[in-house]
DNA sequence: TAGATTGTTAATCGATTAACAATC
DNA sequence: TAGATTGTTAATCGATTAACAATC
Protein backbone atom coordinates (compact mmCIF):
# COMPACT_ATOMS: atom_id res chain seq x y z
CA UNK A 1 0.00 0.00 0.00
CA UNK A 2 2.56 2.07 -0.71
CA UNK A 3 1.60 5.81 -1.69
CA UNK A 4 4.08 7.01 -3.79
CA UNK A 5 6.63 4.64 -5.48
CA UNK A 6 9.44 4.00 -2.85
CA UNK A 7 12.82 3.83 -3.61
CA UNK A 8 15.14 1.27 -4.49
CA UNK A 9 17.33 2.34 -1.57
CA UNK A 10 14.59 2.40 0.88
CA UNK A 11 13.59 -1.21 -0.12
CA UNK A 12 17.09 -2.48 0.43
CA UNK A 13 16.95 -1.04 4.01
CA UNK A 14 13.80 -2.95 4.94
CA UNK A 15 15.13 -6.08 5.74
CA UNK A 16 17.96 -4.98 7.67
CA UNK A 17 15.31 -2.97 9.83
CA UNK A 18 13.37 -6.38 9.81
CA UNK A 19 16.58 -8.38 10.87
CA UNK A 20 17.29 -5.24 13.69
CA UNK A 21 13.95 -5.97 15.21
CA UNK A 22 13.88 -9.33 15.35
CA UNK A 23 17.09 -9.11 17.07
CA UNK A 24 15.92 -6.35 19.55
CA UNK A 25 12.96 -8.70 20.43
CA UNK A 26 14.65 -11.56 21.39
CA UNK A 27 16.61 -9.30 23.88
CA UNK A 28 13.33 -8.46 25.37
CA UNK A 29 13.58 -5.17 24.25
CA UNK A 30 10.35 -3.07 24.07
CA UNK A 31 10.60 0.09 22.45
CA UNK A 32 13.21 1.74 19.99
CA UNK A 33 14.03 5.37 19.10
CA UNK A 34 14.82 6.45 15.67
CA UNK A 35 17.84 7.44 16.98
CA UNK A 36 18.76 4.63 18.65
CA UNK A 37 17.48 2.15 15.93
CA UNK A 38 19.63 4.44 13.52
CA UNK A 39 22.84 3.85 15.58
CA UNK A 40 22.62 0.42 15.37
CA UNK A 41 22.26 0.25 11.47
CA UNK A 42 24.75 2.90 10.88
CA UNK A 43 22.15 5.20 9.28
CA UNK A 44 20.83 8.57 10.21
CA UNK A 45 17.38 8.91 12.97
CA UNK A 46 16.37 11.39 9.83
CA UNK A 47 16.62 8.49 7.29
CA UNK A 48 14.90 5.88 9.46
CA UNK A 49 11.85 8.06 10.15
CA UNK A 50 11.46 8.96 6.50
CA UNK A 51 11.66 5.23 5.53
CA UNK A 52 8.98 4.65 7.96
CA UNK A 53 6.82 7.30 7.17
CA UNK A 54 6.77 6.42 3.25
CA UNK A 55 4.51 3.53 4.37
CA UNK A 56 2.48 5.76 7.25
CA UNK A 57 4.82 5.67 9.86
CA UNK A 58 4.34 3.66 13.08
CA UNK A 59 5.77 5.33 15.84
CA UNK A 60 4.04 7.56 18.58
CA UNK A 61 5.26 11.31 18.95
CA UNK A 62 7.56 11.13 22.60
CA UNK A 63 7.75 7.31 22.72
CA UNK A 64 9.19 5.91 19.90
CA UNK A 65 8.31 2.56 18.49
CA UNK A 66 7.29 -0.05 19.37
CA UNK A 67 9.62 -3.12 18.87
CA UNK A 68 6.83 -5.87 17.99
CA UNK A 69 3.99 -3.50 16.39
CA UNK A 70 7.17 -2.06 14.36
CA UNK A 71 8.06 -5.94 13.56
CA UNK A 72 4.79 -6.81 12.34
CA UNK A 73 4.28 -4.25 10.36
CA UNK A 74 7.93 -4.46 8.55
CA UNK A 75 6.91 -8.16 7.83
CA UNK A 76 3.66 -7.26 6.28
CA UNK A 77 5.15 -4.61 4.02
CA UNK A 78 7.81 -7.50 3.09
CA UNK A 79 4.96 -10.09 2.11
CA UNK A 80 6.27 -12.29 5.27
CA UNK A 81 2.93 -12.64 6.61
CA UNK A 82 2.35 -15.42 4.23
CA UNK A 83 3.68 -18.33 2.88
CA UNK A 84 5.58 -18.96 -0.06
CA UNK A 85 6.86 -22.30 -1.77
CA UNK A 86 9.87 -22.54 -4.17
CA UNK A 87 11.98 -24.67 -6.29
CA UNK A 88 15.31 -25.00 -6.68
CA UNK A 89 16.66 -25.61 -9.77
CA UNK A 90 19.65 -26.85 -10.74
CA UNK A 91 21.32 -29.01 -7.95
CA UNK A 92 24.89 -28.34 -8.31
CA UNK A 93 26.86 -26.98 -5.17
CA UNK A 94 24.58 -24.40 -4.39
CA UNK A 95 21.43 -25.47 -5.23
CA UNK A 96 21.92 -28.25 -3.10
CA UNK A 97 23.45 -25.58 -0.38
CA UNK A 98 20.04 -24.15 -0.43
CA UNK A 99 18.22 -27.17 -0.28
CA UNK A 100 20.03 -27.58 3.14
CA UNK A 101 19.74 -24.48 4.55
CA UNK A 102 17.28 -24.73 7.62
CA UNK A 103 16.81 -20.71 8.07
CA UNK A 104 14.62 -20.03 5.63
CA UNK A 105 11.35 -22.08 7.04
CA UNK A 106 11.16 -19.48 9.80
CA UNK A 107 10.37 -16.90 7.90
CA UNK A 108 7.29 -18.75 5.66
CA UNK A 109 9.71 -20.17 2.62
CA UNK A 110 9.14 -23.27 2.26
CA UNK A 111 11.62 -25.62 -0.24
CA UNK A 112 9.36 -28.37 -2.09
CA UNK A 113 11.41 -29.62 -4.47
CA UNK A 114 14.72 -29.82 -6.56
CA UNK A 115 15.15 -30.31 -10.16
CA UNK A 116 18.39 -30.93 -13.00
CA UNK A 117 19.04 -32.67 -15.80
CA UNK A 118 20.68 -35.09 -13.33
CA UNK A 119 19.21 -37.23 -11.00
CA UNK A 120 21.24 -39.25 -8.53
CA UNK A 121 19.76 -39.53 -5.71
CA UNK A 122 15.84 -39.34 -5.10
CA UNK A 123 16.08 -36.69 -2.20
CA UNK A 124 18.65 -34.10 -1.25
CA UNK A 125 17.66 -33.09 2.72
CA UNK A 126 14.03 -34.73 2.41
CA UNK A 127 13.49 -32.08 -0.51
CA UNK A 128 12.67 -34.46 -3.56
CA UNK A 129 15.23 -34.26 -6.97
CA UNK A 130 13.41 -34.47 -10.08
CA UNK A 131 14.44 -34.41 -13.32
CA UNK A 132 14.04 -31.26 -15.66
CA UNK A 133 11.56 -32.97 -18.07
CA UNK A 134 9.18 -33.05 -14.83
CA UNK A 135 9.40 -29.52 -14.55
CA UNK A 136 6.36 -28.23 -16.16
CA UNK A 137 4.27 -31.24 -14.63
CA UNK A 138 5.15 -30.08 -11.50
CA UNK A 139 4.47 -26.13 -11.79
CA UNK A 140 1.14 -27.50 -13.47
CA UNK A 141 0.04 -29.61 -10.76
CA UNK A 142 1.56 -27.36 -7.50
CA UNK A 143 1.72 -23.67 -6.71
CA UNK A 144 4.95 -22.18 -6.72
CA UNK A 145 5.35 -18.96 -5.89
CA UNK A 146 9.22 -18.73 -6.67
CA UNK A 147 11.26 -20.49 -8.11
CA UNK A 148 15.03 -20.37 -7.53
CA UNK A 149 17.99 -20.42 -9.96
CA UNK A 150 20.91 -22.34 -9.51
CA UNK A 151 22.33 -23.84 -12.74
CA UNK A 152 24.89 -22.92 -15.00
CA UNK A 153 25.17 -19.55 -16.60
CA UNK A 154 25.04 -21.42 -20.02
CA UNK A 155 21.36 -22.21 -19.29
CA UNK A 156 20.48 -19.86 -17.18
CA UNK A 157 18.40 -17.63 -19.55
CA UNK A 158 16.74 -20.85 -21.25
CA UNK A 159 15.89 -22.09 -17.75
CA UNK A 160 14.27 -18.64 -17.02
CA UNK A 161 12.24 -18.86 -20.02
CA UNK A 162 10.85 -22.19 -19.30
CA UNK A 163 9.92 -21.01 -15.48
CA UNK A 164 8.06 -17.55 -17.29
CA UNK A 165 6.29 -19.76 -19.60
CA UNK A 166 5.17 -21.87 -16.60
CA UNK A 167 3.54 -19.07 -14.98
CA UNK A 168 6.43 -18.16 -12.28
CA UNK A 169 6.78 -14.66 -11.36
CA UNK A 170 9.22 -14.36 -9.05
CA UNK A 171 12.61 -15.45 -9.53
CA UNK A 172 15.39 -15.74 -7.32
CA UNK A 173 18.99 -16.24 -9.47
CA UNK A 174 22.24 -17.14 -8.87
CA UNK A 175 23.61 -17.54 -12.25
CA UNK A 176 25.62 -14.59 -13.55
CA UNK A 177 23.68 -13.68 -16.31
CA UNK A 178 21.32 -10.70 -16.67
CA UNK A 179 18.17 -12.30 -16.99
CA UNK A 180 15.61 -10.19 -19.01
CA UNK A 181 12.55 -11.21 -17.76
CA UNK A 182 9.01 -9.80 -18.85
CA UNK A 183 7.16 -7.21 -17.26
CA UNK A 184 5.40 -8.34 -14.12
CA UNK A 185 7.93 -11.00 -13.31
CA UNK A 186 10.03 -10.22 -10.52
CA UNK A 187 13.64 -11.06 -10.32
CA UNK A 188 16.30 -10.63 -7.87
CA UNK A 189 19.87 -11.58 -8.05
CA UNK A 190 22.85 -12.50 -6.33
CA UNK A 191 26.04 -12.37 -7.88
CA UNK A 192 29.08 -13.90 -5.38
CA UNK A 193 31.66 -13.00 -7.90
CA UNK A 194 30.45 -9.47 -8.28
CA UNK A 195 30.35 -9.34 -4.40
CA UNK A 196 34.12 -10.72 -4.49
CA UNK A 197 34.92 -8.16 -6.91
CA UNK A 198 33.77 -5.48 -4.81
CA UNK A 199 35.71 -6.90 -1.82
CA UNK A 200 38.91 -7.21 -4.39
CA UNK A 201 38.04 -3.53 -5.21
CA UNK A 202 37.78 -2.48 -1.86
CA UNK A 203 40.90 -4.44 -0.51
CA UNK A 204 43.17 -2.50 -2.51
CA UNK A 205 41.65 0.91 -1.94
CA UNK A 206 41.39 0.83 2.44
CA UNK A 207 40.55 4.31 2.49
CA UNK A 208 36.55 5.82 3.71
CA UNK A 209 36.32 3.04 6.51
CA UNK A 210 34.47 5.29 8.57
CA UNK A 211 31.41 3.44 7.05
CA UNK A 212 30.74 0.13 7.55
CA UNK A 213 28.51 -2.84 6.50
CA UNK A 214 26.39 -0.76 4.95
CA UNK A 215 25.36 -3.53 2.14
CA UNK B 1 44.97 5.34 -8.10
CA UNK B 2 41.48 7.28 -7.99
CA UNK B 3 41.51 10.64 -7.94
CA UNK B 4 38.07 11.96 -5.77
CA UNK B 5 36.48 9.71 -3.86
CA UNK B 6 34.64 7.15 -6.06
CA UNK B 7 31.15 6.44 -4.99
CA UNK B 8 29.63 3.01 -3.41
CA UNK B 9 27.23 3.11 -7.14
CA UNK B 10 29.93 3.43 -9.29
CA UNK B 11 32.02 1.03 -7.32
CA UNK B 12 29.20 -1.78 -7.85
CA UNK B 13 29.33 -1.06 -11.37
CA UNK B 14 32.35 -2.20 -12.39
CA UNK B 15 32.03 -5.52 -11.85
CA UNK B 16 28.89 -5.22 -14.07
CA UNK B 17 31.41 -3.96 -16.66
CA UNK B 18 33.94 -6.20 -15.97
CA UNK B 19 31.62 -9.20 -16.88
CA UNK B 20 29.90 -7.49 -19.58
CA UNK B 21 33.63 -6.87 -21.22
CA UNK B 22 34.40 -10.36 -20.97
CA UNK B 23 31.07 -11.47 -22.70
CA UNK B 24 31.79 -8.86 -25.32
CA UNK B 25 35.26 -10.41 -25.78
CA UNK B 26 33.93 -14.17 -25.79
CA UNK B 27 31.80 -13.14 -28.75
CA UNK B 28 34.80 -11.70 -30.45
CA UNK B 29 33.76 -8.04 -30.25
CA UNK B 30 36.58 -5.85 -30.26
CA UNK B 31 35.43 -2.43 -29.84
CA UNK B 32 31.97 -0.78 -28.21
CA UNK B 33 30.32 2.49 -27.48
CA UNK B 34 29.21 4.12 -24.34
CA UNK B 35 25.91 3.85 -25.39
CA UNK B 36 25.77 0.09 -26.72
CA UNK B 37 27.53 -0.56 -23.09
CA UNK B 38 25.13 1.24 -21.63
CA UNK B 39 22.40 -0.51 -23.29
CA UNK B 40 23.23 -3.73 -22.50
CA UNK B 41 23.69 -2.92 -19.00
CA UNK B 42 20.48 -0.85 -18.89
CA UNK B 43 22.44 1.98 -17.62
CA UNK B 44 22.58 5.54 -19.67
CA UNK B 45 25.67 6.39 -21.83
CA UNK B 46 26.46 9.53 -19.76
CA UNK B 47 26.74 6.93 -16.63
CA UNK B 48 29.22 4.99 -18.36
CA UNK B 49 31.24 7.53 -19.93
CA UNK B 50 31.07 9.20 -16.00
CA UNK B 51 31.98 5.76 -14.54
CA UNK B 52 35.19 5.54 -16.42
CA UNK B 53 36.19 8.99 -16.31
CA UNK B 54 36.16 8.79 -12.82
CA UNK B 55 39.36 6.10 -13.36
CA UNK B 56 40.86 8.57 -16.29
CA UNK B 57 38.81 7.41 -19.37
CA UNK B 58 39.98 4.79 -21.63
CA UNK B 59 37.84 5.30 -24.75
CA UNK B 60 38.88 7.18 -27.71
CA UNK B 61 37.14 9.68 -29.25
CA UNK B 62 35.01 8.64 -32.24
CA UNK B 63 35.98 5.28 -31.60
CA UNK B 64 34.65 4.33 -28.63
CA UNK B 65 36.08 1.94 -25.89
CA UNK B 66 38.57 -0.69 -26.89
CA UNK B 67 37.00 -4.17 -25.94
CA UNK B 68 40.81 -6.29 -24.59
CA UNK B 69 41.68 -2.97 -23.31
CA UNK B 70 38.93 -1.43 -21.15
CA UNK B 71 38.29 -5.23 -19.45
CA UNK B 72 42.56 -4.98 -18.89
CA UNK B 73 41.87 -1.58 -17.15
CA UNK B 74 38.86 -2.33 -14.74
CA UNK B 75 40.54 -6.16 -14.32
CA UNK B 76 43.61 -3.89 -12.54
CA UNK B 77 40.91 -1.26 -11.01
CA UNK B 78 39.30 -4.29 -9.19
CA UNK B 79 42.33 -6.16 -7.79
CA UNK B 80 42.09 -8.74 -10.70
CA UNK B 81 45.67 -8.67 -12.12
CA UNK B 82 46.98 -10.15 -8.56
CA UNK B 83 46.17 -13.70 -7.23
CA UNK B 84 44.19 -14.02 -3.68
CA UNK B 85 44.19 -16.72 -1.44
CA UNK B 86 41.40 -17.26 0.91
CA UNK B 87 40.10 -19.44 3.19
CA UNK B 88 36.71 -20.82 4.71
CA UNK B 89 35.87 -20.14 8.38
CA UNK B 90 32.44 -22.72 8.57
CA UNK B 91 32.08 -25.97 6.43
CA UNK B 92 28.51 -25.99 6.44
CA UNK B 93 26.16 -26.08 3.39
CA UNK B 94 27.20 -22.39 1.84
CA UNK B 95 31.18 -23.23 3.46
CA UNK B 96 31.07 -26.65 1.52
CA UNK B 97 29.57 -24.85 -1.45
CA UNK B 98 31.94 -22.38 -2.23
CA UNK B 99 34.66 -24.67 -1.47
CA UNK B 100 32.93 -26.91 -4.43
CA UNK B 101 32.77 -24.12 -6.80
CA UNK B 102 35.19 -24.05 -10.10
CA UNK B 103 34.32 -20.25 -11.37
CA UNK B 104 36.99 -18.81 -8.90
CA UNK B 105 40.28 -19.78 -9.47
CA UNK B 106 39.79 -18.21 -13.16
CA UNK B 107 39.61 -14.54 -11.76
CA UNK B 108 42.55 -15.31 -9.16
CA UNK B 109 40.78 -16.93 -6.26
CA UNK B 110 42.32 -19.53 -4.43
CA UNK B 111 40.38 -21.27 -1.55
CA UNK B 112 43.13 -23.01 -0.04
CA UNK B 113 42.03 -24.55 3.08
CA UNK B 114 38.38 -25.06 5.10
CA UNK B 115 38.37 -24.71 9.16
CA UNK B 116 35.28 -25.90 11.26
CA UNK B 117 34.68 -26.94 14.52
CA UNK B 118 33.93 -30.52 13.66
CA UNK B 119 36.02 -32.39 10.98
CA UNK B 120 34.63 -35.49 9.96
CA UNK B 121 36.56 -35.64 7.00
CA UNK B 122 39.98 -34.84 5.93
CA UNK B 123 39.08 -32.82 2.71
CA UNK B 124 36.38 -31.09 0.68
CA UNK B 125 36.51 -30.56 -2.69
CA UNK B 126 40.65 -31.36 -2.15
CA UNK B 127 40.59 -28.51 -0.21
CA UNK B 128 41.89 -29.37 3.36
CA UNK B 129 39.50 -29.20 6.26
CA UNK B 130 41.16 -28.46 9.07
CA UNK B 131 39.84 -27.90 13.09
CA UNK B 132 39.30 -24.32 14.10
CA UNK B 133 42.28 -25.12 16.71
CA UNK B 134 44.62 -24.57 13.91
CA UNK B 135 43.25 -21.14 12.46
CA UNK B 136 45.85 -19.00 14.60
CA UNK B 137 49.07 -21.00 13.39
CA UNK B 138 47.72 -21.47 9.74
CA UNK B 139 47.31 -17.74 9.26
CA UNK B 140 50.65 -17.43 10.84
CA UNK B 141 52.33 -19.91 8.65
CA UNK B 142 50.50 -18.82 5.47
CA UNK B 143 49.56 -15.34 3.34
CA UNK B 144 45.97 -15.04 3.36
CA UNK B 145 44.25 -12.55 1.82
CA UNK B 146 40.74 -13.19 2.22
CA UNK B 147 38.98 -14.72 4.67
CA UNK B 148 34.98 -16.17 4.10
CA UNK B 149 32.97 -16.93 7.14
CA UNK B 150 30.14 -18.82 6.77
CA UNK B 151 29.48 -20.25 10.27
CA UNK B 152 26.05 -19.61 12.32
CA UNK B 153 25.50 -16.45 13.08
CA UNK B 154 25.73 -17.26 16.68
CA UNK B 155 29.63 -16.99 16.14
CA UNK B 156 30.53 -14.86 13.51
CA UNK B 157 31.42 -12.07 15.08
CA UNK B 158 33.57 -14.06 17.51
CA UNK B 159 34.95 -15.71 14.49
CA UNK B 160 35.39 -12.52 12.60
CA UNK B 161 36.98 -11.31 15.83
CA UNK B 162 39.50 -13.93 16.10
CA UNK B 163 40.35 -13.44 12.28
CA UNK B 164 41.47 -10.16 12.54
CA UNK B 165 43.23 -10.62 15.60
CA UNK B 166 45.69 -12.75 13.23
CA UNK B 167 46.15 -10.04 10.79
CA UNK B 168 43.54 -10.98 8.16
CA UNK B 169 42.47 -7.24 6.60
CA UNK B 170 39.51 -8.61 3.90
CA UNK B 171 36.36 -10.28 5.12
CA UNK B 172 33.75 -11.61 2.55
CA UNK B 173 30.61 -12.67 5.49
CA UNK B 174 27.74 -14.52 4.63
CA UNK B 175 26.59 -14.51 8.03
CA UNK B 176 23.18 -12.73 8.42
CA UNK B 177 25.24 -10.53 11.49
CA UNK B 178 26.73 -6.67 10.98
CA UNK B 179 30.22 -7.24 11.95
CA UNK B 180 31.85 -4.17 13.04
CA UNK B 181 35.50 -4.22 12.83
CA UNK B 182 38.33 -1.87 13.15
CA UNK B 183 39.25 0.61 10.49
CA UNK B 184 41.61 -0.76 7.95
CA UNK B 185 39.50 -3.90 7.62
CA UNK B 186 37.30 -4.57 4.73
CA UNK B 187 34.14 -6.09 4.79
CA UNK B 188 31.74 -7.69 1.83
CA UNK B 189 28.43 -8.79 2.79
CA UNK B 190 26.09 -11.69 1.40
CA UNK B 191 22.87 -11.84 2.74
CA UNK B 192 20.53 -14.32 1.22
CA UNK B 193 17.51 -13.81 3.32
CA UNK B 194 17.88 -9.85 3.01
CA UNK B 195 17.98 -10.11 -0.78
CA UNK B 196 15.03 -13.56 -0.78
CA UNK B 197 12.68 -10.78 1.27
CA UNK B 198 13.52 -8.08 -1.20
CA UNK B 199 12.33 -10.48 -3.55
CA UNK B 200 9.14 -11.35 -1.71
CA UNK B 201 8.47 -7.46 -1.18
CA UNK B 202 9.08 -7.21 -5.34
CA UNK B 203 7.03 -10.32 -5.47
CA UNK B 204 3.89 -8.07 -3.41
CA UNK B 205 4.55 -5.01 -5.19
CA UNK B 206 4.62 -5.56 -8.96
CA UNK B 207 5.31 -2.39 -10.26
CA UNK B 208 8.22 -0.55 -11.97
CA UNK B 209 9.02 -3.28 -13.62
CA UNK B 210 9.97 -1.20 -16.43
CA UNK B 211 13.60 -0.94 -14.56
CA UNK B 212 14.73 -4.90 -14.69
CA UNK B 213 18.64 -6.71 -13.82
CA UNK B 214 19.29 -3.47 -12.05
CA UNK B 215 21.58 -5.00 -9.29
C1' DT C 1 37.16 16.63 -44.37
C1' DA C 2 32.82 14.80 -42.18
C1' DG C 3 31.02 11.69 -38.81
C1' DA C 4 31.29 9.60 -34.58
C1' DT C 5 31.98 9.37 -29.97
C1' DT C 6 34.58 10.46 -26.01
C1' DG C 7 35.76 13.36 -21.77
C1' DT C 8 33.98 16.70 -18.99
C1' DT C 9 31.31 20.63 -17.45
C1' DA C 10 26.69 22.21 -16.26
C1' DA C 11 21.77 21.17 -15.17
C1' DT C 12 18.57 18.21 -13.13
C1' DC C 13 16.78 15.08 -10.25
C1' DG C 14 16.30 12.38 -6.19
C1' DA C 15 17.95 10.85 -1.76
C1' DT C 16 19.71 12.22 2.54
C1' DT C 17 19.87 15.44 6.20
C1' DA C 18 18.19 19.15 9.05
C1' DA C 19 14.66 21.45 11.34
C1' DC C 20 10.64 21.92 13.83
C1' DA C 21 5.68 21.83 14.76
C1' DA C 22 2.65 18.28 16.45
C1' DT C 23 1.68 15.39 20.12
C1' DC C 24 2.20 11.59 23.20
C1' DT D 1 2.89 20.32 32.59
C1' DA D 2 7.65 19.38 30.76
C1' DG D 3 10.38 16.25 28.10
C1' DA D 4 10.87 13.30 24.44
C1' DT D 5 10.38 11.88 20.01
C1' DT D 6 7.72 11.33 16.00
C1' DG D 7 5.93 12.80 11.27
C1' DT D 8 6.75 15.81 7.77
C1' DT D 9 8.29 19.91 5.35
C1' DA D 10 12.34 22.40 3.71
C1' DA D 11 17.38 22.56 2.73
C1' DT D 12 21.34 20.22 1.27
C1' DC D 13 24.01 17.15 -0.90
C1' DG D 14 25.35 13.89 -4.31
C1' DA D 15 24.32 11.05 -8.25
C1' DT D 16 22.39 10.89 -12.71
C1' DT D 17 21.44 13.07 -16.96
C1' DA D 18 22.13 16.37 -20.60
C1' DA D 19 24.95 19.01 -23.44
C1' DC D 20 28.75 20.03 -26.09
C1' DA D 21 33.57 21.13 -27.14
C1' DA D 22 37.52 18.28 -28.12
C1' DT D 23 39.36 15.04 -31.09
C1' DC D 24 40.04 10.68 -33.27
Amino acid sequence: MPKKEISEAVIKRLPRYYRQLKHLQEQGIEKISSTKLAENLNLTASQVRQDFCNFGGFGQQGYGYDVAKLKNELAVILGLDKNFNLIIVGAGNMGRALAGYKGFDSDGFVISALFDVVTPVESINNIPLYNMDSLEDYLKNNNIDIAIITVQKQVAKQVARELVDCGIKSIWNFAPVDLDLPKGVVVENISLKESLFVLSYRSKNIHNQDEQNID
